[in-house]
DNA sequence: ATGAAAGCGCTAACAA
DNA sequence: TTGTTAGCGCTTTCAT
């Protein structure tokens, strides 16, 4: 493989001035840099990245680091982080951060590999985020609260996402009203049950443990959740999935019980993802301004990286989406 | 930030005692890696990757370029892809070609940043493409049909799977059938037609060109091509769509003009996408070996980058998923 | 078991 | 305008 040495001998000149030609330096004459050119594509040159990076100590790129990048993800959110990069004449990159430790996620997180990260990734652990952000390389976490000097928080109010879709059933006259729970150590979705305690409680209704059923995000675990509250002997009047996925496996198992959503019961969801309006019946949700959310990432990257002083933590609002899964109880 | 040097001084070790005993080589004693390991961890020390991969000059990593990191992209493919990588230990990174010449996705192709590459971006054109791939760095393309050195093609069967949905239309009576293409430039979307047009002459029915729209992959287009087609004269008596989502775009336009899905018009879509199934009604379609698609992609740079010798061409084949948008024809 | 030193491919300060 | 050279941070050969 051809380096700026060969070019450099090839087209007769000193490996700095291959460097500056190549670079379109204006310190070069334009016979040289044709020169040199020429050399370049006869030898098929291709600059070793990886060294010009080295060189330089910046990469000018910006990793975003998903737990799985087959996932489901938003893809608003996605587009809101690329558009600024790109606007700022970064690059980005996305990477996965299963398999833990030894991931893909955790080797640009270590190795200076980019010039800063964000995180939306509940598989990597607050241990290595923390210890990962450190000076020059900022870290955006936008999945949890962590409290380090390199690192900023975007978070969307999902205490109040959770008081409104509590709220908006409990207003369509629903009182027993199930939650059907992301798994326990997700911090979204703790928040998201906060929001549906104290909707409950501003409207003087008890709150039911029996009513609170574990599920870990994932379709199937709204499927299974369902089928288990179908099994009691009571059906709530409504139910609040943590989000919309579990939503759709709760939908179905619904559907397998002939109980009609929203005719027998109510449900809303949370996310707003892309499939919520076209799953029968459209699901009423709670939207995220994901899009706003990505993009307010970057931008306090790049702030960072310019030594600005900003804000460690942000709180960006939800809102009610009303479908067609919510409707007022006729009571019998 | 803290080198090794300043990890091998506070240690008081050298440079290449300090090297071996991070990375925990038995050169090493016990007792040299403990001090190494505390200086590295009281001066924060972390590793810059991009000297290690320069100096080793292979950075087992490989690229996955994707146009639109945010697409609605085969969330299975992206799977086979990731299985496979971290399989062998290696790792995956995802970067979006959007914004052409001097997007992230040609800076890795042409950077020898990453040791090999999978492309499922139409953006990137096969002139890059072709000078990209180069010895020792293998590029598998999945949507187009290159022959170069160190290009390896992976294709699904399109023109089977064009003619599969042509196929399943005819076999329910109809015979106007209109065709909403995509791009000029897409490839895949050549071959499908390509099938349609096999089937039109395998069962002797003329082809009309008034029922080619064109389209180009995105749901608004599929819309927009069908208030087209809506908007000549006559109806045709089915649509295939050359992808899933410019039918989802077709399925609302013609619902906005109260004609009824399969009753009225029959329609299938191509690629099977997740929402297909969702979307109403249940969308027929061909459905594509996606995750075989992407493993097998990094399953022969696997092969390459070990010198075996392999294959230039794959084909995978296609198959038809009935869904409720199709219907038998009644001849009024 | 440990150290000295060369060098991966590039950029940039400095000299000419 | 061009050339010489140091060095980015690391790995690894070779000598000790």
């Amino acid at each position: 493989m051809a380096t700026i040495k060969d070019v450099a001998k090839l087209a007769g000149v000193a490996v700095s001035t291959a460097s500056y030609a190549l670079n379109n330096s204006d310190k070069v004459s334009q016979t040289t840099k044709e020169k040199v050119a020429a050399a370049a594509k006869s030898l098929n040159y291709r600059k070793n990245g990886l060294a010009s990076d080295l060189k330089r100590t910046n990469t000018n790129t910006i990793a975003l680091i998903l737990s799985d990048l087959s996932g489901p993800y938003y893809s608003e959110l996605i587009q809101g982080v690329q558009d600024v990069t790109t606007a700022n004449g970064f690059d980005l990159i996305a990477c996965s951060s299963i398999g833990g430790a030894d991931s893909t996620a955790v080797k640009f997180l270590q190795e200076k590999r980019v010039d800063g990260a964000i995180i939306l990734a509940h598989n990597i652990s607050d241990e290595v985020t923390v210890q990962s952000a450190r000076k020059g390389f900022p870290l955006v976490v936008l999945d949890r609260n962590l409290d380090s000097s390199f690192i900023y928080n975007i978070e969307v109010d999902n205490i109040h996402g959770g008081y409104l879709a509590t709220e908006h059933l409990i207003q369509h006259d629903h009182s027993e009203i199930a939650y059907v729970s992301g798994p326990y150590n997700s911090h979204d979705n703790q928040l998201r049950f906060q929001g549906y305690l104290d909707a409950l409680k501003d409207y003087n209704i008890p709150y039911k443990s029996k009513w609170k059923i574990i599920g870990d995000f994932t379709r199937e675990s709204g499927y299974r959740a369902t089928k288990m509250l179908i099994a009691q002997r009571q059906l709530p009047h409504a139910i609040f999935y943590a989000n919309d996925e579990m939503a759709i496996g709760g939908l179905e198992a619904l559907r397998e019980n002939d109980i009609s959503v929203p005719n027998d019961l109510s449900v809303i969801g949370f996310d707003d993802i892309q499939l919520a309006e076209y799953v029968s019946p459209p699901l009423s949700t709670i939207k995220q301004p994901k899009y706003e959310a990505g993009s307010l990432a970057v931008h306090v990257i790049f702030q960072v990286l310019a030594g600005e002083k900003v804000d460690h933590q942000y709180t960006l609002s939800t809102e009610l989406v009303k479908r067609q899964s919510v409707m007022q109880r006729t009571i019998s």
